[in-house]
DNA sequence: AATTCGTGGTG
DNA sequence: TCACCAAGAAT
């Protein structure tokens, strides 16, 4: 008779969690990085940081933490600023849905439950921007709440740990509630994270200095799991157009309309015409820039539009506009914009 | 359910 | 150089 791999025959028997849960959070004790959110209990400050870490790496997202954090110190601060001024802040981090989310749910939490964030896993779910993931890592981090995360982490340390990924996405959420230390339910869950962002490494794991090396099936032999994922491929040519008036310098800038799908109200350069593309022998920059799924191949020429969309803006107002990242890249490297 | 959203580090 | 991929969510 053929052996199935179901949950029971593959997991981790539950005599030996206890074990597990001590030495994975002595473990995080001991060797955890010290983040700046994980200094706070500010339900606030823990909730931005995880929308920050969406999708995005630790290094990248702490800065924009701080500046974020600094600016908009409170919720009720938060509710209160511009969306122009939020996404200034986000420019730079990505995903910008995230900042606009973000903000809207400020805004709920001020109207209807009087400034306070909700509490509870469930209550914090009706967020907009807080999903499955995000609504546990709050509760149970900020508020001690004995719920499970599952993050890519996660799921690569528990396929790894148990032999092979399970048949489906529940299956996931149903092991990390087994095996959460239910104590210290926010701890056991950034340890587990932490040992996927540092130690279990998607390409070569560190299974030499790993503290759950005991409960682990694979150790290291890991099978190879890849997808090819095709990409789509665009060229773009911008427009560089400058003038001096009375002293001070500007630049022809165009913002997104407000009801663009993508990056709605953002700042960016003016595309250039076709005929102007052609005729532009030597571009003043190339360069190559990904989106998501599409990979650009950006051009810029000069060019001195009198007419059409857009609006000069001098260059002492640019380090308050929200500009797509592209476009940040392009005005840094052309020198006209500073790094901030 | 499969796609899409940004960006930068990494090997 | 370039493909992979990161504390996911919304549609």
């Amino acid at each position: 008779m053929k052996r199935k791999n179901c949950m029971l025959g593959i997991g981790i028997s539950p005599r030996r969690l206890p074990a597990l849960r001590r030495a994975l959070l002595a473990w995080y004790d001991a060797h955890g990085r010290v983040l700046p959110w994980r200094q706070t209990s500010d339900p606030y400050k823990i909730w931005v940081s995880e929308v920050m870490l969406q999708q995005t790496r630790v290094a990248a997202a702490t800065e924009y933490y701080q500046r974020f954090t600094a600016r908009f110190a409170t919720v009720r601060a938060l509710a209160r600023a511009s969306e122009a001024d939020v996404l200034a802040q986000w420019s730079g981090l990505g995903y910008y849905r995230r900042a606009r989310m973000l903000h809207a749910a400020a805004k709920l939490v001020v109207e209807e439950y009087s400034g306070e964030v909700p509490t509870s896993e469930a209550a914090l779910r009706h967020l907009p921007g807080i999903g499955r993931y995000t609504a546990a890592a709050i509760a149970s981090i900020a508020f001690g709440e004995a719920t499970a995360v599952v993050d890519s982490n996660v799921e690569r340390v528990s396929s790894r740990m148990r032999g092979a990924p399970p048949n489906s996405k529940d299956e996931y959420w149903q092991q990390a509630s087994e095996w959460l230390d239910r104590k210290r339910p926010g701890d056991w869950n950034q340890a587990m994270m932490e040992l996927g962002a540092t130690i279990c490494l998607p390409g070569k794991p560190k299974c030499g200095v790993c503290p759950a090396r005991r409960w682990c099936v694979t150790q290291g032999q890991l099978s190879a799991e890849k997808r090819a994922d095709s990409r789509h491929k665009h060229t773009v040519t911008y427009l560089l157009a400058s003038k001096n008036t009375k002293g001070s310098k500007a630049l022809l800038l165009v913002q997104r309309g407000e009801e663009e799908r993508l990056m709605a109200g953002m700042w960016e350069l003016p595309t250039a015409e076709s005929a102007e593309a052609d005729a532009a022998s030597v571009p003043l920059l190339q360069l190559k820039h990904s989106i998501t799924v599409t990979d650009y191949e950006v051009r810029v020429i000069a060019g001195t539009r009198s007419r059409g969309q857009g609006s000069w803006v001098s260059v002492r107002e640019l380090q308050s506009l929200p500009f797509t990242g592209l476009a940040r890249k392009i005005l840094r490297r052309l020198g006209v914009l500073t790094a901030y």
